[in-house]
DNA sequence: TCCATCCGATTGTATTTTGCAACTGGTTGC
DNA sequence: GCAACCAGTTGCAAAATACAATCGGATGGA
C-alpha cells in the first residue's frame, strides 16, 4: 500500500488512502456517532455498509495510522477503535464535504443540521470538536475550556435529535 | 444519478459525487493545473488518466453541474472546460486534503510546495484563489483586489517551477 | 492536394474492486 | 442450556477500473 503511488501530489496520496466511498463514512461514524465497536458502524450505519468492506476498511485504517485497535476490558470480544491524531485531523476535511454537500446536494434536514452548524462555527468550532476527541480517543487533557452549552459532540447531537422531535410532531 | 441516494447525509452526498479516486484529481488539473481541453486533463495528468475513465468523469462532472463544455471557437474540435460556482467551491475540499496529505503522506517535494502555499495562506488565500477561478471560468469581474505579487494561480505555479530549477541546479 | 498530427472521445477485453448473503468459532447474560 | 451478541470470513455475482487500440473528423504545413 505505502509502495507504488500513482504520484507524490498531496491530494492524489490523500485520494489514495481515504478517496474512496466508505473510508470517510466510517471515520464520520466514529466521528460524529461515537462509534467505537464493529457491531455500531455495522449496524447503525445510515448508509448499510456490509460487513466485509466494513472489516476491510478498518484494516486499511488501521494500516494507514489513522485508527487504533484495542480489545475492550468489558467484554473478551469486543475490539474498541479509536482515532490517531492522524484520523482525527480528517475532520476538517469531512467539515468541508459536509459544507459543500448541505449547500449543492438535496440534503435531509435532519443530517444537514450538523452541517449547518459546523458551517456556521467554522474552523474555531472544527478546532474545538478536534480538542474533545484529542481527550476521548487519546487520553490528552483538554487544552480549550469546556463550553457552557456543552461539547460540540453533544451540540451537535442534541441539535439532530431536536430536528427528528420537530419532524416527528408535524 | 439523482435519485436512490444511501443516505441524505451531507458528506455521503459529496462522496457519491466526488468521491472515487478520479474526479478530485480532474478538478484539481483544472484549478491548479489550469487545464481546459481534453488532451490537457489525458497528458499532462501525473497520474495517467485513461481516456475513457476521463471521458467518463467529465461527463458526471457535467451532469452534476461541476463543470460546463463549450466549444472553443479557434478549433472546431476542441471543447473548453469550465468550472461552475459549485466545481468552485471544491476548492477548500481539495485544499484540506492537500494540507492533511502534506502532513501524514510521502509528498513529493515539487508537488508538496504547493501545498504549503495553500496552508500557509489558509481561507483567505483559497477566497482569492476562487475569486480568480470565478473570472477566468465565469467571467466575473473580481471582486478582491489584485495582489502585488500576480495571481495565486501564478504564484503556486512559480514556486512549484522554483523547486524544479532549484531541484535541477543540484 | 497530400499527409502527419491533433481532436474528443469510443470499443473491446482483462483485471480489480465492490456488493450481497450466508456463515464461522467463540463469548456473554439470563 | 440457550438465545443473542461478537468480530469478522467465505463464496460468488456484479460493477468499476485499467489498458491498448481505434474512430471519424479537423487542422496546419509542404
Amino acid at each position: 500500500m505505502d509502495d507504488a503511488h500513482r504520484s507524490g501530489c498531496p491530494i492524489n496520496l490523500t485520494l489514495e488512502v481515504v478517496g474512496d466511498k466508505w473510508s470517510l463514512l466510517v471515520i464520520r461514524d466514529i466521528i460524529f456517532g461515537n462509534r467505537r465497536h464493529f457491531r455500531e458502524l455495522l449496524t447503525h450505519s445510515e448508509e448499510r455498509i456490509s460487513s466485509n468492506i466494513l472489516a476491510d476498511r478498518l484494516k486499511t485504517l488501521l494500516d494507514q495510522g489513522i485508527l487504533t485497535r484495542a480489545d475492550d476490558p468489558t467484554h473478551k470480544q469486543k475490539a474498541i477503535y479509536s482515532l490517531t491524531e492522524k484520523g482525527i485531523e480528517l475532520l476538517p476535511v469531512l467539515a468541508q464535504m459536509a459544507v459543500w454537500g448541505l449547500k449543492y446536494l438535496p440534503v435531509s434536514e435532519e443530517l444537514g443540521i450538523r452541517a449547518q452548524l459546523l458551517d456556521k462555527g467554522g474552523p474555531e468550532l472544527w478546532a474545538e470538536f478536534m480538542d474533545e476527541l484529542r481527550a476521548s480517543h487519546l487520553g490528552q487533557p483538554r487544552r480549550l475550556p469546556p463550553h457552557p452549552d456543552g461539547s460540540v459532540g453533544e451540540r451537535l447531537q442534541r441539535a439532530y435529535r431536536a430536528v427528528l422531535a420537530r419532524r416527528a410532531a408535524r
